[in-house]
RNA sequence: GCCGGAGUGGUGAAAUGGCAGACACGCUCGACUUAAGAUCGAGUGCCGAAAGGCGUGAGAGUUCGAAUCUCUCCUCCGGCACCA
């Protein structure tokens, strides 16, 4: 047979696996240490994809792999069912978000469980369950209770087509992240977390993560923290005075005039002052309408208008300076304002050439004593904005804080806690800023949990990124009643030893949970020290994956038609070929993208065929001792344990690619030689086994075996058999290659000399020549210089 | 503009100071076959009949030796960006 019938055999051993629960990971095991790899979760969106399968598929390889070398391995899986898609695909249907959502779960949780993946499934977590969200509450209000989370009016990004705020990390390029529609600003009452407390911790915090350079900057990009000076300019003729943030105190002389920003609230109460006050406010009003977007695109076209009627002094040489009020000037940065030096800075010299402002030029001071002069304050500023997780939409867990007019905002008491989301008629968002929550009248009214009286739930519910900030904890612990976690359970787990996921979660989920867990830290909510390692740190490793592109090298869209299903190719090939597949399409500790080849997954069939004609050919169980030549049985044994160090080093590495194709020329050289004998051909299969989960077990029981190839312990290379009696020397001639031959591996630099210059074709190229000098690397190469 | 990553056959990619292109796809030829988009075998960087020469984005440098290290430049991808 030459074909082996995927079909049957997956769905015979997933369904074994399952019944014996050979994955159930205990929260202890005895002489086995504990190890904890995650992979985020997935969003319910209706259908596993392409995506998807490379996410849990090829850490499943990892996973299996650490768990045969004898660790405890943790890998479990979940859903962040809560959320802005899934309610708006739920509307779209005129179906109920929850029965959408969680017959959504349901099929996708068959869809994972085709790939044979090790996960865990008694420790499944649904953020949208209300046993998963109280606790999501409740740590909000410890927050709150620890002045972390407050409410206040700011302005915000609205998305007009999704109709809810977002937060900043959630707007690319001035537009809605999810929608794609472009944001508008709106000064809104909203519910914030205190991410900006922890700018410095997030930023430090970095410096001992084994994380990829690329992420680490990204997330110090974000962060964005720069040292500056704050200086004071008083306005002639007045008490007032404004305060400027510079990182240039040095170039202080240069500065020609003044710029605020057009909402800085300065203007207003200068009112009186400024005699151009019309020009002023219509240039503020219309600064104000222009959203993010149009902004960006105005880059390098200054406008600003002078606030004619008022000066300001440089402080350095007492000069009376102008002041103008330009969009170019941020409010949300710094003091919204600046001063203006055209001769140090591209941007002021483009608007002081624009409105014929004089350019200073002069030499720079000494930092240090100038700002002692000017009574300058050394300020750190960073570009991290709180965190806005008020959603003006449906499908979330409910903000538990209930508005009292007497007693203003008070917390739900953590005994009604979950505060669970009311089923109601119309899910659908509204233009007005508030949330479909607010017409569910019977919900909304409560009584005040301190005095009593009236009091009206708030209606808006928390950003989904707020339930997947905490997930990993709940994985320790995921049915626990009475604390999120056990702080015990908590200890064996913490940190994530490895986590892996999406480039796109850089300056999103990852940032977001990385300031959670600080602050529920600071909380007291975490057993600490923990497991000897990072103590404010969740995840002790982070790796990135790539994404998978259509067959043209596109992002696969519906629009291009270049969508793989990846259920196709698991009717046709087998998961096992899938999986494998995946993992060898290139490095997957590089964040690189690689197409899917419908051609090239053919390869990793025909190679898993290959095995199993091996395997059914019976010779091994026939044979043990195979080859009859004792030389020809070592080879093989060499290449053999080559295999195991290379294969064994490469998943560690996430280099599955260079693994696997180890294991092709293993198979080459069995099936050119055919000289394994039955252990070695075990000790094959069990390297196999993490890639090709269910055609190796099915392998393995028809050797007789009566216990899963998976609680096999991993091979252990022997060194000894690894190293050569005899290598093949390179002989270059000026650092080229011209000739090769064997010798024994302990071969001294003079006789290797001596053989080399007696071949023909060195002497043919040396002729009478002598060489000048004489390399000589031991096991590699000797290289004479002419 | 600042910062980070990367550039290697027709394609996905190996090799991180020592034989460039492992492994795989594709392609060419052959075998088996009624058949082949199955399977098996041989070949496959470029030029050349061969000997040989050339070749890792471009150019320089360090070195006995560079895809790999250094510098300059070009291109692509990503983060930030009128952030003072």
């Amino acid at each position: 047979m030459k074909n082996y019938d995927h079909k049957k055999i997956e769905k015979k051993w997933q369904k074994e696996w399952e019944k014996s629960g050979i994955y159930k990971t205990p929260d202890e095991k005895r002489g086995a240490e504990n190890f904890y790899t995650l992979v985020e979760f997935p969003y319910p969106s209706g259908n596993l994809h392409t995506g998807h399968w490379y996410a849990f598929s090829v850490p499943d390889i990892f996973a299996r792999k650490k768990r045969m070398e004898g660790k405890n391995v943790l890998f479990p899986i979940g859903f962040d069912a809560f959320g802005l898609p899934a309610e708006n695909a739920a509307i779209q249907r005129k179906i109920n978000p929850k029965k959408w959502t969680y017959e959504n779960i349901d099929y996708m949780r068959k869809q994972i469980k085709s790939m044979g993946a090790s996960f865990d499934w008694t420790r499944e977590v649904i953020t949208a369950d209300p046993e998963y969200y109280k606790w999501t509450q409740w740590i909000f209000l410890k927050l709150f209770k620890k002045g972390l989370a407050y409410q206040a009016e700011t302005p915000v990004n609205w998305c007009p087509k999704d109709k809810t705020v977002l937060a900043n990390e959630q707007v690319a390029s001035g537009k809605c992240e999810r929608c794609g529609t472009e944001v508008e600003q709106r000064q809104m009452k909203q519910w914030m977390l205190k991410i900006t407390a922890y700018a410095e911790q997030l930023l430090s915090g970095l410096e001992k993560l084994n994380w990829k350079e690329e992420i680490k900057e990204a997330q110090r990009n974000w962060i964005g923290k720069s040292d500056g000076v704050l200086i004071k300019f008083s306005i002639s003729n007045s008490q007032f005075s404004i305060e400027v943030f510079t990182t240039r105190p040095d170039t202080l002389f240069g500065a020609t005039y003044m710029v605020l920003a057009p909402e800085h609230p300065l203007i207003k109460t200068l009112k009186n002052k400024i005699k151009n006050w019309a020009e002023v406010e219509r240039y503020a009003k219309e600064a104000k309408k222009k959203t993010q977007l149009q902004r960006q695109k105005e880059e390098k076209d200054k406008t600003g208008v002078e606030l004619k009627g008022i000066k300001v002094i440089n402080p350095a040489n007492k000069e009376e300076i102008p002041i103008w009020i330009a969009d170019y000037v941020l409010g949300g940065y710094g003091t919204g304002a600046i001063m203006a030096v055209p001769a140090h800075d591209e941007r002021d010299r483009a608007f002081a050439e624009k409105f014929k402002l004089p350019i200073v030029d002069r030499s720079l001071v000494d930092k240090d004593e100038i700002i002692k002069k000017v009574d300058g304050q050394k300020q750190t500023q960073y570009r991290l904005k709180d965190w806005v997780v008020s959603r003006q939409r449906y499908w979330g867990a409910p903000i538990p804080i209930i508005h009292c007019e007497k007693c203003g905002t008070q917390t739900v008491p953590e005994k009604d806690l979950p505060v669970l989301l009311p089923e109601i008629k119309d899910y659908k968002p509204r233009d007005d800023g508030k949330s479909p929550l607010a017409k569910a009248e019977k919900w909304v009214n409560v009584k005040c949990p301190k005095c009593g009286g009236d009091a009206e739930r708030e209606t808006d519910t928390l950003d989904t990124f707020v339930d997947s900030s905490w997930y990993f904890l709940r994985y320790c612990d995921p049915r626990n009643a009475n604390a999120f976690a056990e702080k015990a359970k908590i200890k064996n787990w913490i940190p994530v030893d490895l986590y892996s996921g999406g480039v796109e979660h850089t300056t999103m989920h990852l940032l977001y949970s990385r300031f959670f867990y600080k602050a529920m830290y600071d909380c007291g909510l975490l057993a600490l020290p923990l497991r000897g390692k990072l103590e404010d740190e969740p995840y002790q490793e982070r790796r990135n994956r790539g994404i998978i592109l259509g067959p043209d090298g596109q992002k696969m869209s519906k629009s291009k038609s270049n969508v793989i299903n990846p259920d196709e190719y698991i009717a046709k090939f087998g998961a096992d070929t899938v999986r494998m597949y995946l993992a060898f399409i290139g490095p997957y500790n590089e964040a690189g993208s690689y197409p899917w080849d419908p051609h090239g997954i053919l390869g990793i069939k025909r190679f898993l065929d290959r095995v199993w004609v091996l395997a059914a050919s019976k010779f091994f169980a026939l044979n043990p001792q195979a080859g009859s030549d004792a030389s020809q049985n070592l080879n093989a044994a060499r290449t053999l344990h080559k295999t195991i160090k290379k294969v064994g080093k490469d998943i560690d590495e996430f280099k599955f690619n260079t693994a696997i194709s180890a294991l092709m020329i293993l198979v080459n050289e069995i099936e050119r030689n055919w000289k394994l004998e039955i252990g070695n051909w075990k000790l094959f299969l069990k390297l196999l086994a993490p890639f090709a989960p269910h055609l190796t077990e099915e392998i393995w029981e028809k050797l007789g075996n009566k216990n899963s190839i998976h609680l096999e312990a991993w091979p252990k290379y022997d060194q000894k058999l690894i190293e050569e009696t005899t290598f093949e020397l390179i002989i270059q001639i000026n650092g080229k290659m011209r000739d090769k031959f064997e010798v024994p591996a302990g071969i001294s630099e003079a006789e290797a000399t001596g053989l080399t210059l007696s071949r023909e074709k060195v002497k043919s190229i040396l002729g009478n020549k002598k060489p000048s000098k004489i390399i000589f690397v031991p096991k590699r190469l000797i290289n004479f210089v002419i």
